[in-house]
DNA sequence: CATTGTTATATATCATGTTATTGTTTCGTG
DNA sequence: CACGAAACAATAACATGATATATAACAATG
């Protein structure tokens, strides 16, 4: 069967990206899931921009991950509700909402640091290590890469490299 | 602010290609928004499926577009009801739901094929025509184009040159 | 200093992807 | 031929992106 987004090739490649995207962030969900951890890998974007920028209010974050501010209010209610982040009024600006790490969620991110992200950070990297040319070939062979070996495969074998 | 899916790499590679995907088709949806077509972008690889492949059942059209089944079934209900698709049952095989174009949709698609989407191709073409190296590079080369004019003013000046 | 405009966030609604489940129909086999 | 397994599509429930709008706090001005 002829994958017609492929087939078409500029004219849909925000429908291709968004699909590679989506198989990327589900199989590193599978990843995730053989952890004990209660959050979806959407989530850790926002914890990594905490840990990386330390506590924000709402808007920077929005704009620190490039998504649409109530993308973000949603994201910290839920993470807010694991006890992972909390959210504090600004003193100068009422109107603001500081969100920060709680004690949990910088034990989180401490641990995904160490023992998760580089492990998942390295499998997507080799994906994408030997690509070069144009963008569609490139994007061509991280599909085929990815069905040969989903990125959770990919991690299981760098994971018993490492240890 | 620093863009954080950007700077953590291939760890974000995932929401990174949503994240431009989502944008592409945001602006290609703009340039749609101009015509008087009542399609959402995201609905025009079906359509561009069954112009390519002809009358598809239900569950090879999601294998075509690289989907879940629900996704084409939730589709072809608002195609439907737009009067652009139909669906008929399978002779053999009661259980197949053959989907294939109507003359409206005929019609939406001959139109698209010669007026739009060659132009939205030429401006996606355009954006990426001059990248190359790594991936991360190129994608960098993407979302800075597109911030600098989305494909729908990409499309503006192309199609005044065409015409 | 009251009114008016702006900014920050929350909420509502929609779009579109997913997985899990259910109900039919078909197939294969004892 | 009957019955259990498999295949197909629909539905339910959820995730996560978007835009539009409401609300509250701040700022600026006549």
């Amino acid at each position: 069967m002829e994958d017609v987004i492929r087939s078409l090739g500029f004219l849909c490649l925000g429908s291709r990206l968004k699909r590679i995207g989506e198989q990327l962030q589900a199989d590193t969900q599978r990843v995730l899931d053989r952890l004990d951890v209660p959050v979806q890998s959407s989530q850790y974007p926002l914890l990594a921009a905490l840990d990386r920028l330390g506590a924000l209010p709402v808007g920077e974050l929005a704009q620190a991950l490039g998504i649409a501010q109530p993308g973000v209010t949603r994201s910290v209610a839920l993470l807010a509700e694991l006890g992972l982040v909390e959210v504090s009024q600004s003193n100068n600006d009422q109107r603001r909402r500081i969100v920060s790490l709680t004690r949990n969620g910088r034990r989180l991110v401490d641990v995904a640091k160490r023992d998760v992200w580089p492990r998942i950070e390295k499998a997507v990297a080799d994906l994408c290590a030997d690509l070069s040319g144009p963008l569609l070939d490139q994007l061509a062979a991280i599909e085929d890469g990815l069905a040969a070996a989903p990125i959770d495969r990919r991690v299981e074998k760098a994971g018993a490299v490492v240890q």
